[in-house]
Order: C-alpha cells, then sequence, then structure tokens
RNA sequence: GGCGGUAUCGUCUAGUGGUUAGGACAAGAGGUUCUCAACCUUUAAACCGGGGUUCAAUUCCCCGUACCGCUACCA
C-alpha cells in the first residue's frame, strides 16, 4: 500500500504582516512537508476585498523567505478563484444543503441582540430556511439580494485532530454559515475548503482558534463530496499577557527580528520549540536536525508565552556555532547600513572583518551588536566612554600610554603575545599591575571599557593604528589636564 | 452567556500509577579573568483545587476553578 505524499500549507491573509503565531504555523507544516518528503505549499487568503492589502503580500513573502521556508509550488491567490468559489456555492446550493438567505445585516444585528437579551446563543434563526420554493423564486426574479448560506445537518458531529484527539460538538451549535455575500464573492469557509481540496491537501495544520472552522469546512466537504484531509490544531502562541499574538494588538512583524539582528535559523528553532518538543534535553538545533526529528506526534496541546529573553538566548547560541565567515557575512550589511564602512571596504578586506566578527562573537545577542561595539575597528574620533574616562585616564596616565606606543614601535614584530610581554614589562617596571595599564590601554584604542581581550584586540587594530591611538589618548589626557 | 481547548518552577518544557519531579531561559551566589562576555560550580523556584479508582496518584476518571480560543456577508 502506498501512502499519499504528504501537502501541506500556510494561508497567510494580507490584512497585516507576518507575526510569530502565522509564522511559527508555518514552521511547523514545512518541517513536517520537509520531514515527510512532502510538499510545502503557500495560498494567499485575500478574499476580504475591504480589508485585503496587496503590498502586504511582499513582505509576508520575505518574512517566509528569511526564515528559510521555501515553498514548492507556484503561490495562490484567492482573489483570482472566486469564479471557482461562485461554481462551489451553486453547486451546493443545488443540494439540500444551501439555501438563500435574504435577511438583511441590520435585521441580523437585531436578531443577535434579542439573542443575547434573552440569553440565548446568537445564532442564525433560520428564518429563510423556511421560505416556499415559490417565495424564493419570487423574490429572486424581483432582484433581492441574497446570500447562499450551508444548512448545518442535525445530529454530533466529531473529527480526530492530531494534536488535540477527538473532538465533538452538537450540530445545533454551529450557526447555518455563509457561504457566498449578496454580491456573490465567497467567505473565508467556502474558499479554504475549495482551494485546499483543489490543491489536494493532505493534512490541515493551523491554530486552534481555527477549531470551530473546522466543523463547517467538515460540513462544506461533505456537501460537496469530498475526501476529508487531516486535521491537526496546533495551540496558538501567546504575548506575554496571554493573549494571542494579533496584527491588531500590535505584534511584531517578523521582519522586524532580521532588522533587529535575529538569526533566521535561531528564530526557527525558538519557534519550533513552542507547542513541539524533541523530548530530549537538546534545545538547540540546526534547521536539518529539526527536519530530521520533526514529528506531528511530539507537538503539545496547551498554548506558549512568546518570550523574547529565551529568543534572544537561542540566537546568541546560534551566532556562536556559526562559523566566523558565514557570520561575518551576514554582520556585513549591518555594518554597512549603519554607515560605518562601505561593502566594497569590507570585501576588500574580508580577513579583517572576519577577525573582528570573530572577536566579537561571544560577547553579542543580536548581529546589530557587533556595530555597537566593533565601531572602532573602523571609525575612532577620539572620544571615550564618560565613566570609564573619569576612572582610567588619569594624569599619570599620559606618560605611561606614551611610553607603551614608544614600546611597541621598537618591537621587532607586533603580535599579540609580544604585546602583553612587553605591556606586562612596563608595569612591573612602574611596580603597577597588570590592570592599571591594560584599562587605559583598552580605553585608549577602543574608546570603550568593554570588549575582547586587549590583546586580541591591538592585534587586530595593527601596530600603527594602536600607536597612534595610544599617542592621542595621551595628548587628551594632557590636554584636559590643563 | 453558549461551545470547544488547556492546566508541571515566573516563562518554554520533559517525565512517571511508587522518581531526590529532569532540562532550558530569566533570577541569586561563587569561581575564573585585563573589562564585558563566554565558561565552570551552585541556590531558590512547579505537579490548580476537591472528590473518586487504587495498597499507592502529579500521572487514570469526574466535578469545580482558572486561563485561552471561537461565537461576522473577517480570515
Amino acid at each position: 500500500m502506498t501512502t499519499t505524499p504528504v501537502r501541506v500549507r500556510i494561508a497567510p491573509s494580507p490584512t497585516g504582516y507576518l507575526h510569530v503565531g502565522t509564522a511559527r504555523t508555518a514552521v511547523f507544516n514545512w518541517l513536517f512537508a520537509r520531514h515527510s518528503g512532502g510538499k510545502f505549499l503557500v495560498r494567499i487568503e485575500d478574499t476580504d476585498a475591504e480589508r485585503s492589502k496587496p503590498e502586504l503580500i511582499e513582505p509576508i513573502l520575505s518574512a517566509l523567505t528569511w526564515l528559510g521556508l521555501d515553498w514548492d509550488e507556484e503561490i495562490l491567490y484567492q482573489s483570482r478563484r472566486m469564479h471557482l468559489y461562485a461554481e462551489s456555492a451553486k453547486k451546493i446550493l443545488d443540494t439540500p444543503y444551501g439555501y438563500r438567505c435574504f435577511c438583511s445585516t441590520q435585521q441580523l444585528d437585531e436578531d443577535r441582540k434579542l439573542a443575547q437579551a434573552e440569553k440565548r446563543a446568537p445564532k442564525y434563526n433560520r428564518r429563510c430556511l423556511a421560505l416556499s420554493p415559490d417565495e424564493v423564486k419570487r423574490r429572486v426574479d424581483a432582484g433581492e439580494k441574497f446570500v447562499i448560506r450551508l444548512r448545518v445537518p442535525d445530529g454530533d458531529i466529531t473529527f480526530d485532530d492530531m494534536v488535540a484527539g477527538a473532538i465533538t460538538v452538537k450540530s445545533a451549535d454551529i450557526e447555518d454559515l455563509v457561504l457566498a455575500r449578496a454580491d456573490g464573492s465567497a467567505t473565508y469557509n467556502l474558499a479554504v475548503v475549495v482551494d485546499d481540496h483543489t490543491m489536494g491537501v493532505t493534512h490541515i495544520m493551523r491554530g486552534n482558534d481555527h477549531i470551530t472552522n473546522t466543523f463547517k469546512q467538515i460540513y462544506l466537504y461533505r456537501a460537496l463530496g469530498w475526501d476529508l484531509p487531516k486535521f491537526g490544531h496546533v495551540p496558538l502562541i501567546l504575548r506575554p499577557d496571554k493573549k494571542k499574538v494579533s496584527k491588531r494588538l500590535g505584534d511584531k512583524d517578523v521582519n522586524q527580528y532580521e532588522i533587529e539582528g535575529i538569526l533566521p535559523e535561531a528564530m526557527l528553532n525558538y519557534l519550533c520549540l513552542l507547542g513541539w518538543s524533541s523530548k530530549t534535553d537538546q534545545e538547540i538545533f540546526l534547521r536539518e536536525e529539526l527536519v530530521k526529528l520533526f514529528t506531528t506526534e511530539n507537538l503539545n496541546a496547551s498554548n506558549a508565552v512568546f518570550d523574547e529573553e529565551k529568543l534572544i538566548s537561542f540566537n546568541k547560541s546560534h551566532i556562536m556555532r556559526k562559523p566566523d565567515g558565514e557570520l561575518a557575512d551576514l554582520v556585513a550589511p549591518y555594518f554597512v547600513s549603519a554607515g560605518i564602512v562601505s561593502q566594497e571596504e569590507l570585501t576588500k578586506s574580508r580577513d579583517y572583518f572576519v577577525r573582528v566578527v570573530s572577536a566579537l562573537k561571544e560577547r553579542v545577542r543580536r548581529l546589530s551588536d557587533f556595530v555597537r561595539l566593533g565601531v572602532y575597528f573602523y571609525q575612532f574620533n577620539g572620544t571615550y566612554d564618560a565613566e570609564a574616562e573619569k576612572k582610567q585616564f588619569t594624569p599619570d596616565k599620559a606618560e605611561l600610554l606614551r611610553l607603551l606606543a614608544d614600546r611597541y614601535e621598537q618591537l621587532p614584530v607586533f603580535t599579540k603575545e609580544a604585546a602583553e610581554r612587553c605591556l606586562n614589562a612596563l608595569a612591573e617596571e612602574r611596580g603597577l599591575s597588570k590592570g592599571a595599564l591594560i584599562h587605559p590601554a583598552r580605553l585608549a584604542a577602543s574608546g570603550m571599557s568593554v570588549g575582547p581581550g586587549l590583546y586580541d584586540m591591538l592585534d587586530i587594530l595593527t601596530l600603527p593604528v594602536v600607536v597612534s591611538r595610544l599617542r592621542s589618548a595621551a595628548d587628551y589626557i594632557d590636554g584636559r589636564r590643563v
């Protein structure tokens, strides 16, 4: 027996940016497809002409691309398939499951208010289901506007969720949903069913906020005589205030994380561990490892709070594991866009840049931190960290820094080791601790009080730069002293 | 309100009918060190409540509670 190949999809709607909730659903679907050798598809759900913004599609796709979630077939746009949905709506109208509803939105609003006042479920009361065929015909002929509704059958309905197990609901609790609006356009549930069926989607993994829709969609599959896919409802991602992440609440566009210097593999890794577990103590995974390990059995059903601190810690781990060369290429754009150095310059002296990145990588949380912590490898404007300056640039240091510069110049070769020996010797001569010399030297060379080991830093900076910075710091101290 | 889902450290999670309930992030203490990191050691921190079932329940069942979601001619 052959099993049908897995076909899964992510179906964002361009009514806002891609947030971590949708991104995480995409991650699960993508991992599932890649793990099982299936296909990962993208569909844009832009049936709502009012709220859909075409210009939002590109950022959504670029966020997916940034995460490395490549898709296998051409992207489907629902707005271009409206005729298909109309056909299906018509088809359902010919079955006992479809009927026309002439109720106005005002009428429905009133019904709802009344139902609420009487503490009943605000469900459509099926007024138009009672209409005689003649009456319907008369009103249609008279040009009256109508929507097409699905009559939900009686009885209980159950489906076996890949995540939560069997879920049952009474049909009486489900409203006769609108399939086609008064203007003939399809609503979400119809479009989804038609597309998932025609795209051959085998597994629908989506947020558990869609559970109620699933029942409605199952009725639609039945009404249309189509086979059901498997459904799996993954837990929601919550904000620290426990509300589900949403564009409406101003949650971050995933693209923003790229700008902030998060590595896509860190994001993928972190997102995957929200609602899924390898069942081991390992937490840091490379993309390929996740592809190998991911199974839907290990999905859990409880919602998870998104913790940026932990994301950042994942980011650090992934930065640390990345080979220096690759990391340098990823960091380069941050230096360029900050105007620190040009791309040409970076390419020309790539080895230098790689060394800079390597020296900084273990004290960085985000890729953008490299810029803040490493400017002085490219630009130095002679200003010093105010607090450190007060502490380190005491008057006696001017002479010491000059002396150190002189001795460095006299060194046969300027190496890390030589720089260290030389500084140690000077400190000893003067009866000073190493630190008494190291700290001012660091400040002189970088303007900062934090950073890589001094000798690594000096070694990268090269002798002429080091000497000049030591001397100008000495001048600065003298000048300030006046 | 109705319907559905979920419930283990602050957060993400592992796990079990009998365990010192494990790991990670964050927090605290210490070590190492030229700073910051990294690293090492270490501390504190959890089975929502009540009933069952059972020799034994954090684990299985029921109820309650809390939280989340859905409840549109949005998706």
